[in-house]
DNA sequence: TGTCATACCTGATATATATCATAAGATTTT
DNA sequence: AAAATCTTATGATATATATCAGGTATGACA
């Protein structure tokens, strides 16, 4: 189950430097007393779709997934989240309602911030609030630009940038070990889990990847990037 | 050719209520001294992506596509912009080169405003930067979740989306003349013109539409409206 | 310890969609 | 006004991808 934290403060956070480097220590301070950490076992659901939004989300530690529930039941995902990267989307500036279902997809720590108290820093502080566009404008920006790329390739290449994906920007380093299911691949780049699997095969006889279950190797990345390149 | 225009006080524009609501006379004054009105007729370039960015563009009137050009010089629609919609996506703000390429598809007038100038004021203005934040965050969701809409649906579907999108969000009428071609469409929602074109036969046929040339009739809003919900 | 459910894997088949081919209007260019 | 080019149109074919079916392995759970 999750459970809410001994908060420590606002000074030691990671995001101190980052989203908050326009603030000052009366300001951070405020932030600190409207704020909550929640730990979040893997699985766990940290918001879903359609509540009231009352708090900004900071992914502290961990990995969380964004999806969305259609019709028949079928799961999308629209981005993989890791720390720094505003996991609330900006739909909680625009919208009263979150527009994703958040879950943990690793062991993670959220930070809820109060909205409000957001805002009225904002309102008093325009260099904060600048700043925080010029944040926030890049997370929209990478969403949009990485469902375009998905969208103009086709299996092959969707499967190079899945694993381009983990290696690069989530764990920088060749060997990983997968944080989510084939499924979970599938509902993210648009395919069928079994052709996730088939392609992820076609690697491993190509000799551009080693897999021993969730276990990824890349053996040969400019291979991949070829992959990739082409579509 | 596009031509820079006799520029109209921005008390009179269109934007000052909307976007600006939160600036005072002397702030309206400042903008009004540094931004450039032009006219381009259909077809015109208007920005080209790797441009530096050195404005923010209002389009006070016509209708824009934004577009990306991939290796194999295959254009790809992001999304069409009407009047109010911040057709300069959010990119202007994370980003030093335009992401994308825009172009008038009918007569336009933009506004270049001098981007700094526009930052200077936030800085100086909590208040408008905030709502200028939820404005522009607004205008990036609808993209995101376009996009994943879009991915979700087969071709009748995306047909469907796209009438429903001219009819309500860009005509708000059930008669009119589509301003782009049908290998545009085609851009705008992945698919091939050719198809297309045999579904918007299909719909004719169906009884749901009547075609002439560029000339759309919707008949029947209702039937659309399900083949759009099954997908 | 065994049963149940879920995740992985692979082959065969079905289906949606793209591509190719061809042709008749439109538009633009010369 | 003729030539050239683009848009619309439709049928035939190819192909990418999903779906279906049958496995084994893996982990949860009683």
């Amino acid at each position: 189950m999750s459970k809410i934290l001994n908060t420590s403060h606002c000074n030691q956070c990671v995001y101190r430097t980052w989203a908050f480097n326009k603030l000052d220590q009366e300001a951070l301070s405020l932030i600190n007393q409207h704020k909550t950490e929640v730990f979040y076992r893997k699985g766990e659901v940290i918001c879903r779709q359609g509540e009231n939004i009352a708090h900004f989300l900071y992914l502290r530690k961990g990995l969380v997934k964004l999806l969305t529930t259609e019709k028949n039941d079928r799961e999308h995902i629209i981005s993989i989240g890791k720390p720094l990267d505003f996991i609330g989307l900006l739909s909680i500036f625009s919208k009263q309602q979150h527009a994703y279902t958040i879950t943990a997809i690793e062991d993670s720590v959220v930070c809820f911030v109060e909205i409000d108290v957001l805002k009225q820093l904002m309102a008093q502080n325009g260099e904060f609030a600048l700043d925080f566009l010029e944040k926030s404008s890049r997370v929209a920006d990478d969403v949009i630009a990485t469902r375009l790329n998905i969208n103009t390739k086709q299996l092959r290449g969707r499967i190079a940038y899945i694993l381009m994906f983990f290696s690069s920007h989530i764990y920088n380093a060749m060997a990983f070990e997968l944080p989510v299911s084939r499924k979970e691949i599938a509902q993210l780049i648009d395919m069928s889990t079994e052709n996730v699997i088939r392609i992820l095969s076609e690697f491993r006889k190509d000799g551009i990847i080693e897999i021993e279950g969730k276990l990824i190797k890349i053996l040969d990345y400019q291979k991949l990037q070829k992959v990739y390149d082409l579509g």
